[in-house]
DNA sequence: GGAGAAACTCGACCGCAGTCGACTTTCTCT
DNA sequence: AGAGAAAGTCGACTGCGGTCGAGTTTCTCC
């Protein structure tokens, strides 16, 4: 049986979340502050701190009730009998779909999740452990079915693809990649390569190609850069 | 001939600048104010809302001058003559020890060159031109020597280790990795097997499979997680 | 039951980044 | 040269995230 201490204090936590989700829904983060989100939970300023450490941190576990509705969706149409590649791009691709859906809300999210503060470490370690063992299950799946090469390492599998998944999320904030469809033909490029090889190239199809001759000239010619 | 009012402001322009290095060096970024670094650079604090658009801004031309004088140091120090794949693992792992010298620095750094705000987008792109121009070189080089399959793409694979770069400097923010040797190991791994696809850990040394499985046994278990 | 300790709550308060409009300097054009 | 326009300067001011210590509630133990 609980005190009544622990219970007010989940009661507590429960109505600052609540709050934050309908505060940063309607009026996004920057936008919302501390006392505004304080008075809508029905709790001083301070108290907030007691519960988080700073407001990113609340942030992230914004994010975690958001994060679960978004992978639980994503699951549903996740297909476990399609190609491995296409599954993986999928995956990707969703992610990216979902975390550039709010620009600033992404930006926040990216850069408290990649490059995180020492308030938002753990936080932040919790959060990406559903997305690595959601990766493992994928290419578990995959290794029994033989489809990938017995001597390759799984984890640096899941480095790379996790290297490409951050690397997209950043084109697209630094205005390099504007459409999920430009995004998705250089997720499957990369991610062919790294499943395959170098020359894995030859596995996309003429229309990826294509596409992707189109994307680089953009780039080359968005920086004045000659390779 | 430039007029009075453009030789005040580039006057203007290097006091504020000279005086963020000086700061920013002495005290750090979090801990120096702008009303400080006006008041050291001998302006008002608008004045310098009229040079730069943000504080962070301020800290980007700093790294300016940081990373010209970290890249040529970097050029001194990288080998021409040795293999293809040393090359691209110094450059990364010196860029790498440079960013993560000071880490706070090197946080808000990696924060605003990944995913940067709109008032440092530009800021950004102009200082990663350097970056990106210095893989192509080495690139070009290998690829006149016939170190390079000639079916690679010459971007694609600039993205690959783009995307590996901003990975493991991640791994640091995150506690995943602690020290730059386990770094190095990490990301000449995932150099071979971007250059020479997934089974080419068979080219990397006993002894750095033997690190790799330390590195990887120790990450499996902070997180408590099986592949 | 009650007293003292421990945990929790609160909003006035702090220093901050960034804004604004009154003021000064420079440019431009006759 | 001088007047009016344009550009640049300034620090008081705003609202912010986060702190703090006084006050309140809950727990603990006799």
């Amino acid at each position: 049986m609980l005190g009544v201490r622990e219970q007010k204090k989940q009661q507590t936590r429960k109505a600052i979340i609540d709050a934050a989700i309908r505060l940063f829904t309607e009026k996004g983060f920057e936008q919302t502050s501390m006392s505004e989100l304080a008075r809508a939970a029905g709790v001083g300023k301070g108290t907030i701190y007691g519960y988080f450490k700073a407001k990113e941190e609340i942030f992230l576990a914004y994010c975690e009730a958001e994060i679960e509705f978004a992978f639980a969706a994503l699951d549903r149409k996740l297909d476990e009998q399609a190609p491995l590649v296409d599954q993986l791009v999928a995956q990707t691709i969703g992610q990216i779909t979902f975390v550039t859906s709010n620009r600033e809300f992404g930006r926040i999210f990216a850069r408290e999740m990649v490059f995180p503060g020492e308030s938002s470490k753990l936080a932040s370690r919790e959060l990406d452990m559903r997305y690595l063992s959601k990766l493992g299950e994928v290419l578990g799946r995959s290794q029994q079915l033989g489809e990938l090469p017995e001597d390759s390492d799984p984890l640096l599998l899941i480095a790379h693809l996790h290297a490409i998944y951050i690397l997209v999320l950043s084109t697209f904030y630094r205005d390099d990649l504007t459409s999920l469809e430009d995004a998705e033909v250089l997720v499957r490029l990369l991610v062919l390569q790294v499943l395959y090889g170098p020359t894995a190239l030859a596995l996309a199809t003429a229309e990826e190609r294509q596409k992707w001759g189109n994307l680089k000239q953009q780039f080359l010619e968005q920086r004045e850069l000659k390779l």
